[in-house]
DNA sequence: ACAAAAGTGTTTAACCTACACCCATGA
DNA sequence: TCATGGGTGTAGGTTAAACACTTTTGT
């Protein structure tokens, strides 16, 4: 039957936080994500994803936020809701965890690490706490996902980036190579980029700088208000 | 800062729970809904989406079906989450719901309705209680989109059906009619379904009866345990 | 015989992939 | 001039839309 008082249950917001490490001569670039080591039970020891528990006068969105400020000490270039969380045996305690995943523009603040934060390649982490690593696992599957069918590779670049550059990030994403002459005209007939005067001066032939067409939305980001 | 304590939030679970009203022949197939009349403030009196508080010992899921079954008596055929909502101002109090969504088979037991539960077109409502109205358009587009690329629409047949019956779920979800000829080849190419050796007799040609391939998953239902 | 739904065939266009090829620059 | 990534062209395969057509039943 209906019950007319509620339980206690705590909420938390916990963040699954992607970056793009850029790759170098030997290695390819690849997805980084930063995890807390946690300094109480359950899990003392154990990396985690950052979060937090919910402030009565804060929105989930908000709370998700300022854990990823409080960690990163950078603002998201993408947030989204990911799943809630809330098995009774999650946690000794019972928690419903609401969890987001976000993107951070790579950034040279992150070398300023923070006591107890490291940042993991997302396809190669240690044991986590809780069901962490299932969470990461499905935030990853989105973000695979969501790249087929939107624009949120931006998310990881700078204003100004080569074709080179974006295709980059897809690979890193989709773990596979793209065929650069299909990659071209693909994004090009899209119609989300807008093309520069400038162009990037390397080792061989300059490349085009484009930009990002604002108009276009990076992702549908769920129920948005209205 | 970090909090180490939480503060006092209520959790609750409400489903938006989609079945077929076949149509007739003035009238297309419509996707309804069962709405309940709230008997307490805040909003008494309008019509709002099933639900309730979320028992200690209960997972999330189980709460969504368990509230489902009380307001419909049927258990669903296809259950999914489909947001958590936890604005400061969605209510008087501080409330974060887990909205799931589930699709339910037609059933004659809907007739023996309950107090203060009635069935409403799911493109047609009247204002609804708290945010109700935008987390049904919400579900709405979820299933739009999850039907062009899943067999959801079978959450909503019996188990044996003919191509015209599984092209009727279409045409209501999408709001389009669809070519016969392209329908069929398009769902017989993708192996869903097997014909069995029955044919349903009308006032034509007989028609192939179908059942789905249980070896395909109906559609990817998030984060599911392992 | 006729109407109407079941079911098949065919044309066209759009798109994706693979890969050959040319262009522009630094060393 | 050579190596290399930037950028263009093009042929083949797959898919999907549109629609003409045949089949099978009830009346």
């Amino acid at each position: 039957m209906t019950r007319t008082s509620a339980p206690d249950i705590r909420v938390a917001v916990s963040t699954v936080i992607f970056s793009l490490r850029p790759g170098a001569e030997s290695r390819d670039a690849s997805i980084v994500l930063p995890l807390v080591r946690r300094t109480r039970e359950p899990h003392e020891g154990r990396w985690a994803l950052p979060g937090g528990w919910v402030d009565a006068d804060e929105n989930l969105e908000a709370t998700a936020s300022r854990t990823l400020a409080e960690t990163t000490g950078l603002a998201p270039s993408y947030l989204e809701q990911l799943y809630a969380f809330g098995d009774v045996d999650r946690s000794p305690t019972r928690v419903v965890s609401i969890v987001y995943w976000a993107l951070v523009r790579e950034d040279l603040s992150r070398t300023a690490e923070q006591h107890n934060v490291e940042w993991f390649d997302a396809t190669d982490l240690p044991p986590l706490a809780f069901d962490h690593n299932h969470i990461v696992d499905y935030a990853l599957w989105r973000l695979r996902n969501k790249v087929g069918y939107s624009r949120i590779a931006h998310g990881f670049l700078p204003e100004d980036f080569t074709l080179a550059d974006l295709r980059e990030v897809y690979e890193a994403i989709l773990g596979r190579r793209l065929d650069p002459a299909n990659f071209r005209r693909q994004v090009e007939s899209s119609g989300t980029l807008i093309p520069t005067d400038r162009f990037r001066t390397g080792s061989h032939r300059p490349a085009r700088l484009y930009r990002y067409n604002q108009d276009v939305e990076l992702a549908d980001r769920g129920p948005l208000p209205q």
